[in-house]
DNA sequence: TTACAATGCTAAATCGTTTTATTGTTAATT
DNA sequence: AATTAACAATAAAACGATTTAGCATTGTAA
């Protein structure tokens, strides 16, 4: 019960391997193959459902039919998990196998990783790129192996990639909770120069310059240790006693801000309001449930599996950029709405 | 810039590739090469870093080095993905790579994905799996193809696993609410004959005739949509009020189940006191913070990978069984603690 | 009748390893 | 001096596909 190869069923039908392998890859037409030993071959290989071996095709072709998805955190759920999965899917249904990693968001992890994988052992590759790894994926463009970047993008690099409108949906949160009469409204987020976060700070910054209002704006230390952040959000919401609505740049910031409001007995939305970038399947349980800008995951994922199987097949260089921005969407719950409207 | 083949090396240091290659193996004393040639050979190629095709060398050993983790759904970060991220970094510290991918339970989703696989492509499997799989994991075992079920096994079949003790720690999670004064106390479980889930009902069980309580079970369907199960929970609960205490068999169903006190506007612990299976990282952070049966992510992971790497080094044959079975942890906080203890 | 193209198929090289079987040396034993 | 043993290294055959170049055969035009 061995697996068999091109040569038995070409031995078996009395044909010889070329021509199995050219009905096999459909290009029975192109080398004038008859219709009657393609119909044949096909049938044949049907019954005894014959599969290629892939590693013989990797090695001859150069291809490995493998993806590797590298996202800042796949045990964070919040956005990089779902997506792996219907990346997955997807890829799968189209003859692609997907491996998948987690960078940390370490520079020198994720250019490791990228060296491992180098040995042509890897078609493509979809990243959430920390930052520092521009010289490699140049590298990998340069040998026209296709680059995705998700979720966000590195500045002064020319590389195809699919990210929600953080300006935009960042503005339009802000903006929610000053239509909801809150007043002081904080930002907190995380040091960093990406530019998706830069984005997200800028629609902040322009909303409440909009509305007259002074920014009040934190940065944690995303390298820092949980508590330690938590200490730093406590302290600055303590010493800013008249911040009556926080706005926080990721899930996990606003994770970390749940555990100091729970601590401060701040009662939501009364006492503060809260929106949350980037949604989570709990804080719609959360009680009070939580307000967040969901990125729209499908969309972004198919985005994301179109591009890469167009490269894949030719239809682009690797060194075309394709931008796709695809819109965010509030989804407002009831911790920024305010009870009382305000005169 | 083109990688370079041990034919390469063997021709640039005048040498056979076959001695290059044994020395690569680490065969060189096996086979007798002397130790300059090693050393010369061994520099050389640490030198202009070199690294072998791996797609050669799958080709040609049969072995893929890539391990296969099939679980209920990579998106749940509550465990899988957690687990996941862990097996994926033992793996890779041990010359592996890891394909992920989501059975959704579904048993006809498996068996797909096991054949697909099957051509050689994996050298092993870890599985959570669904029912009806036994044949296609035996044959697998039977082509000596290693295989370990984690989070759960199947009845009847005879293969290694790595488990929490289930029965234990539903019987701990049960006392613990009997202890806290809960009178009656529901259990929501699935509809399934899966061990792990049978164990857990046997603890809470027992527990309850240990305390001479009548139990208040309920399975709902895993395949039905969520509206369904939310429904189905909420009846239940509104048609036996003398229900003051709810154990929730797993985090999905504890979210059925925070969905429909939320709205039924019980107060927890107050109204009802809760106690979910599986721990998530926002129960902690749920108001009030939620108390869970968390399972040590990190020793089954460990124990996970152990076994499948002896088994794949040869130290175990495919077919011997090894079963684990590590301690749960029950992680009270403030959903199960009542506020005033009853006379 | 010869030349040439179209048709239908195949031999053999190749991808980069691992591994079996073998060949030359040199040293030791009879 | 002849045989054997140990040592060092290698040639060549796989592994299972893809692909280039080419071989017969038949039909058509000159």
């Amino acid at each position: 019960m061995k697996k068999l190869s091109i040569r038995d069923i070409g031995r078996e039908l009395g044909v010889s391997i070329t021509t199995v392998s050219f009905i096999l890859n459909g290009k029975a037409k192109e080398k004038r193959i008859s219709e009657a030993l393609t119909k044949k071959v096909l049938d044949f290989v049907e019954k005894v459902n014959y599969t290629p071996n892939v590693m013989a095709q990797a090695l001859r072709t150069g291809k490995s039919k493998l993806i590797c998805l590298m996202v800042e955190d796949i045990s964070n759920n919040f956005f990089f998990s779902q997506v792996a999965r219907l990346i997955e899917e997807k890829a799968h249904s189209n003859g692609y196998r997907v491996i998948f990693c987690s960078t940390d968001n370490d520079k020198t992890k994720t250019k490791e990783l990228i060296k491992l994988f180098r040995d042509r052992l890897i078609d493509g590759y979809i990243i959430t790129p920390p930052e520092g790894i521009e010289k490699e994926i140049v590298r990998l463009l340069d040998d026209n192996i296709p680059v995705i970047l998700a979720d966000r993008n590195l500045p002064g690099l020319r590389c195809s990639s699919v990210m929600v409108d953080n300006y935009e949906s960042s503005f339009n949160a802000t903006q929610h909770l000053i239509n909801q009469g809150f007043e002081n409204i904080s930002y907190f987020s995380i040091e960093s120069n990406q530019p998706q976060m830069a984005d997200r700070l800028r629609g902040y910054e322009s909303a409440m310059a909009n509305a007259n209002r002074q920014p009040l704006v934190k940065n944690l230390d995303y390298y820092a240790p949980a508590e330690k952040n938590i200490e730093q959000i406590s302290d600055y919401i303590q010493q800013n006693p008249q911040i009556d609505a926080i706005f926080f740049a990721t899930n996990y910031i606003c994770n970390w801000g749940l555990e100091v409001l729970r601590k401060l007995k701040y009662k939501i939305p009364d006492r503060v309001g809260l929106v949350s970038y980037d949604d989570t399947n709990l804080f719609k349980l959360y009680n009070p449930s939580i307000t967040a800008v969901a990125q729209p995951i499908e969309q972004i994922s198919e985005n994301i599996l179109r591009l890469m199987l167009d490269t894949l097949h030719g239809k682009y260089e690797a060194k075309e950029v394709h931008e796709v921005v695809v819109p965010a969407r509030l989804l407002v719950r009831e911790s920024s709405i305010r009870q009382v409207v305000p005169a």
